[in-house]
This record gives C-alpha cells, structure tokens and sequence, in this order.
DNA sequence: GATTGGATCGCCT
DNA sequence: GGCGATCCAATCG
C-alpha cells in the first residue's frame, strides 16, 4: 500500500493525490476487455472546485467498437460519440434516458471506436461532499451505478473528451492488490443487443457493485 | 417529419 | 417487480 491512503479511516491526504502519477496513456491504448478488468481496484479520482473526491472501481464494462452491437460506435459516428473515435484515455460522457449521464473512458488503438464504462465505486474520499451531491442516501448507494458515480463525483458533461491522464478525471494505482480469483466476469446491463457477451467484470464480494 | 428505444434511477406496490 | 421521468439520435415512411 503507498502513503497517503488511509484505508481504516476512508480518507486521503489531498497532496498525495496532487503529486502521485496517474495511470499513464499506454495503459488505455490495450485492447478493451483488458482495460475492463485491469481498471478494478484502481482508484478514481475528481479534481473539482467543490473538493477532491475519489473510489475504487468495482465494476465494468468493455464496449469492443464497431463490431460490438451494443457500443455506440457500432452505428456509426455522431456528434454525441464523437470522444471515442479519438485517442485512448480521454473521457466519454452521454446523457441516457433523457437524464442520466454515464462516464467512459476511451480504449484501444487510434481509429478503433471502443470504450470502458465505470460502473460503479467504493467511495474512498470525499464522501461528505458525495452525499451532499446526492441528497444524503445510504453510503452504500453513493457510487452503485453508473449514474450514480457520476453525480457522486460531481461529474458534467463538460468534461465530455477530457484527458483521463492530465485532466480533472484521472484514474490512479493505489496499490491495491486485486487477486485475480476476485474478478467476476458476466454479461452487461441495461442492453438490448450481444446480451450474451460476458463484457462486465467486478470484484467479487464487494457491497458496492450494482449488480452481482 | 414522426416514431421509437435507450450502457438508468428512484419511488411505488 | 413495475413504472414514470425526459432528451437525443437512429430509423422509419
């Protein structure tokens, strides 16, 4: 474990964060599943004005590209997800339902469409300001989705393509260990298309996973 | 130009 | 377990 993390007691010393190295751009230009299952247990941090907010990734999904019916990139190129046919490490973000927004991270090789959507975290830091984000619901429920994560961070549409290496999002090495008998892998949620394809891994055991 | 369905959540029963 | 909220873009006609 590195210093600066105080498990015990659920905070981080904020400089610790401002002088670690996040995860660097060679770690997001992997092939998409990869990325899925080496994200978990790493933390997620925001840099914001109203404080620093951070958890752990508990679980994921691979969205593969064009040739994955159910990633966006699959009918084509819009406006909307234009941030995934750009260069990997970069933030996707959409609006869902008409009022959700979901927070990606971009995969995989230049030209290849693909994304990693967060799904849910283990709040480590932060967390007084995430329940006032969220109206005070159980600290279970803070980060259990992706919708969720995203209004717990403080996350907005306007970091739609920001760096996820040099931005106000990054994702960062803690040092956590997880023990690959730990990862769960079962098809993802809330899709119509490839339902079968087992795209979604999480830790297994935790609380904090949206679906088990 | 109109319709449909969606990588969800929160509240209801 | 069901349903309403509410916007966008793909898919019809």
């Amino acid at each position: 474990m590195k210093p600066g993390l105080d498990f015990a007691q659920n905070t981080i010393k904020d400089d610790y964060w401002a002088r670690a190295s996040p995860l660097p751009y060679s770690f997001y230009r992997r092939d998409t599943t990869t990325v899925a299952q080496e994200l978990l247990g790493k933390a997620m941090v925001h840099f914001s004005a109203e404080g620093i907010t951070a958890g752990l990734v508990v679980e994921t999904e691979a969205y593969l590209g064009p040739h994955d019916p159910a990633c966006h990139s699959a009918r084509g190129r819009t406006e909307r997800n234009a941030v995934m046919f750009g260069p990997a490490g970069h933030a996707y973000i959409y609006l869902i339902y008409g009022m959700h927004l979901c927070f990606n991270v971009t995969t995989d090789r230049d030209g290849l469409a693909a994304a990693v959507l967060v799904r849910a975290l283990e709040p480590l830091t932060g967390i007084e300001l995430m329940a006032r984000r969220r109206r005070c619901p159980a600290p279970r429920d803070l980060c259990r989705g992706p919708a969720r994560l995203v209004q717990a961070m403080g996350i907005t549409i306007a970091l739609n393509g920001a760096s996820v290496v040099e931005g106000p999002v990054r994702f960062y090495d803690i040092g956590y260990e997880v023990h690959p008998n730990r990862v769960r892998r079962a098809p993802r949620v809330g899709i119509s298309r490839a339902t079968d394809w087992p795209l979604r891994f999480y830790l297994a055991g935790s609380a904090y996973v949206s679906h088990k």
